[in-house]
DNA sequence: AACGTGACCCTAG
DNA sequence: ACTAGGGCCACGT
C-alpha cells in the first residue's frame, strides 16, 4: 500500500514541539509569567523562540477538529522577555490577557507586567 | 513555488 | 545606550 497520502489527517502545525510547548506552559503556575524564549531554550531550541508563539496562537485558536489534547493552555502566562503582553491582540479582546492575568493576582500596567523579574518563572530553573 | 510576515531573541557596530 | 541585522520556521498570498 503506497503511504503518499496516508497522512489525510496530517495537521499542519501538530509537531511534537508544538504539544511539548503546549505542555510545558500548562505547568506555569498561576500568578507567574514565563518568556518564549525561556521556553524554547527548555525544550533545547534556544533560536525558535517564535514557534513557540506560533504554538500559543494555535493553542488559543479554538480547536477545529475536537483535539484529544484540547486541555486549555494558560496563554496568557507567556510574554516577551521585558514582560511585555506582546500576544495581547491574538485573543479574543485586546484587553482579555491583561485581564486573565489580573485575575490571577499578576499586576499589568501599559501592557506590561509589573515586578517582572520576581514574577517569572523559569522552565529551565523551576523544573 | 518564491516572497513577505511574524505572540522572539541574540550579537555586532 | 541605540540601531541593524541575522537566524529560526510556519503560514498566507
Amino acid at each position: 500500500m503506497s503511504m503518499e497520502q496516508g497522512t489525510a489527517t496530517a495537521r499542519p502545525g501538530s509537531g511534537e514541539f508544538e504539544r511539548d510547548v503546549h505542555a510545558v506552559a500548562r505547568l506555569i503556575p498561576p500568578g507567574r509569567v514565563t518568556s518564549y524564549g525561556a521556553i524554547a531554550r527548555y525544550l533545547g531550541a534556544a533560536r525558535s523562540s517564535r514557534m513557540v508563539g506560533w504554538a500559543m496562537n494555535r493553542a488559543l485558536e479554538a480547536d477545529p477538529n475536537g483535539a484529544p489534547d484540547a486541555r486549555p493552555v494558560p496563554a496568557h502566562r507567556v510574554v516577551n522577555r521585558l514582560g511585555m503582553l506582546s500576544g495581547r491582540l491574538h485573543f479574543p479582546t485586546p484587553t482579555a490577557m491583561a485581564e486573565r492575568l489580573i485575575a490571577e493576582g499578576v499586576e499589568v500596567r501599559d501592557d506590561r507586567v509589573v515586578d517582572f523579574d520576581a514574577r517569572f518563572w523559569d522552565p529551565s530553573t523551576e523544573l
